[in-house]
DNA sequence: ACGTTACTTTGCAAAGC
DNA sequence: GCTTTAAAAAGTAACGT
């Protein structure tokens, strides 16, 4: 039998980190082929690499969100990148600017159908969301790990609100005990 | 402590005020729905026990009113679509969506999912179909609920699909348009979901 | 009746209204 | 609370052909 933990894929890490340094974002928006800055809606600039393929949001402070990117190496690549653009432009980087992984997007298959509405009752109601009008998805927040499980009818889930890779693994063992136990799992 | 005194006059009083307000929306919107006097009720406990427990502020009244209306619908047995009480709403959709779950939540309102043969009778109705037709679309629900089709898919859709397959097997005449119509579902909607409910009813034979 | 695009939900940071 | 970014899940909807 496959392992629904060997399913795990991540799809997306959010990361924020910061060069010490404040920015002419009018400048930089020049300089940066590519940027997109639009002060009137958004304070930040949004920048993309294409390899790793992931979108940064440089702000006036000098503090950087990276988003989109499929591995925390992905995150590292696409900030050094865009250390090494800022650097170019005789903008002042410190060496090693602290990254801080703040959420990883993770989906995942249980490998059975689910009964969402048995779900629903069976995790208990104070925990879960499921408006199936409204969204296909049940919403669960797990305690431990605390993160947040979208599970669908298919069986599929997206494991978010995660900061550890370790996170989603965890989640998923975590939710397939729990399912069974309830004897609603295949 | 004079201060004191009139702040609490004040709070009891803006409530009040605040009250007076939200029950004549509430009184407005389940009316234009057609809900009945219980669901009015319910609604106008809830939204009490809202004001009670200090959730209205950052929310706006008419957003609570409007929840705490599809809330009571749903518990009564005789819900009411989330665009269906958009539509006699002052809020828009999104802010209904949001607002109820707050509520929901910070209330401990045990409110589960609408079932699909909860509206059938009103859609039935309104496509003036027979007893016979109606009795045929909650069967098929309820099969298709066995079979565990249901996951993930809107309860309006599922009853709006099975009022229309159960309208063609008791041979009375209707199409995916007045079904639509009524129900606000899309026609592509309509035939997905009413595929699946003759799947889930042909596997019984098969 | 297709296909495509786009909206719903979850999580998170950033600066500022 | 909102604004912007990214990505998955599945359902629903609105385009165009």
């Amino acid at each position: 039998m496959t392992n629904p933990a060997d399913s795990i894929e991540i799809q997306n890490v959010v990361a924020s980190t910061g060069i010490g340094q404040e920015l002419d974002l009018e400048a930089l928006a020049e300089d940066l082929p590519g940027a997109d800055f639009n002060p009137d809606n958004f304070p930040g600039l949004v920048y993309r690499t294409q390899e790793p393929k992931a979108a940064a949001l440089i702000f006036r402070s000098g503090k950087i969100v990276c988003t989109g990117a499929k591995s925390i190496d992905d995150v590292h690549e696409a900030l050094g990148i865009i250390f090494e653009k800022l650097r170019g432009l005789q903008i002042p980087v410190e060496d090693d600017p602290e990254i801080t992984v703040q959420n990883i997007v993770s989906s995942a298959d249980l490998g059975h159908n689910l009964n969402l509405n048995a779900l629903a009752i069976g995790l208990g109601l104070e925990d879960v969301e499921y408006e199936p009008e409204q969204f296909p998805g049940l919403v669960y927040r797990m305690d431990e790990p605390e993160v947040v499980i979208l599970l669908f009818g298919s069986g599929k889930i997206v494991i978010t609100g995660g900061k550890r890779t370790d996170d989603a693994e965890e989640a998923v063992e975590e939710i397939v005990e729990r399912i069974e136990g309830l004897g609603l799992l295949g | 402590r004079l201060r004191k005194w009139n702040e609490r006059f004040r709070t009891r009083d803006s409530k009040e005020r605040n009250l007076k307000q939200a029950l004549g929306e509430i009184d407005r919107m389940a009316s234009a729905q057609g809900l009945p006097d219980n669901v009015r009720e319910t609604a106008s406990v809830i939204y009490r026990r809202a004001l009670d427990e200090d959730l209205l502020p950052g929310r706006s009244i008419e957003g609570v009113s409007t929840s705490c209306v599809y809330a009571a619908a749903r518990m009564a047995g005789v819900p009411r679509s989330l665009d269906e009480i958009a539509d006699v709403s002052r809020v828009e959709k999104a802010e209904i969506a949001r607002t109820y779950r707050y509520v929901v939540r910070e209330l401990k309102l045990e409110v589960k999912p609408a079932d699909p043969e909860q509206y059938v009778p009103r859609f039935a109705s309104d496509l003036e179909l027979s007893e016979e037709s109606e009795m045929r679309a909650k069967s098929l629900l309820r099969n298709a609920k066995e079979k565990g089709v249901h996951s993930g898919k809107s309860p309006v859709g599922l009853a709006a699909a099975a009022v229309y397959a159960a309208a063609l097997l008791t041979n009375e005449k209707t199409t995916q348009a007045a079904v639509s119509e009524v129900a606000d579902i899309s026609e592509v909607t309509i035939r997905n979901r009413y595929h699946e409910l003759l799947e889930a009813e042909d596997g019984l034979v098969a």
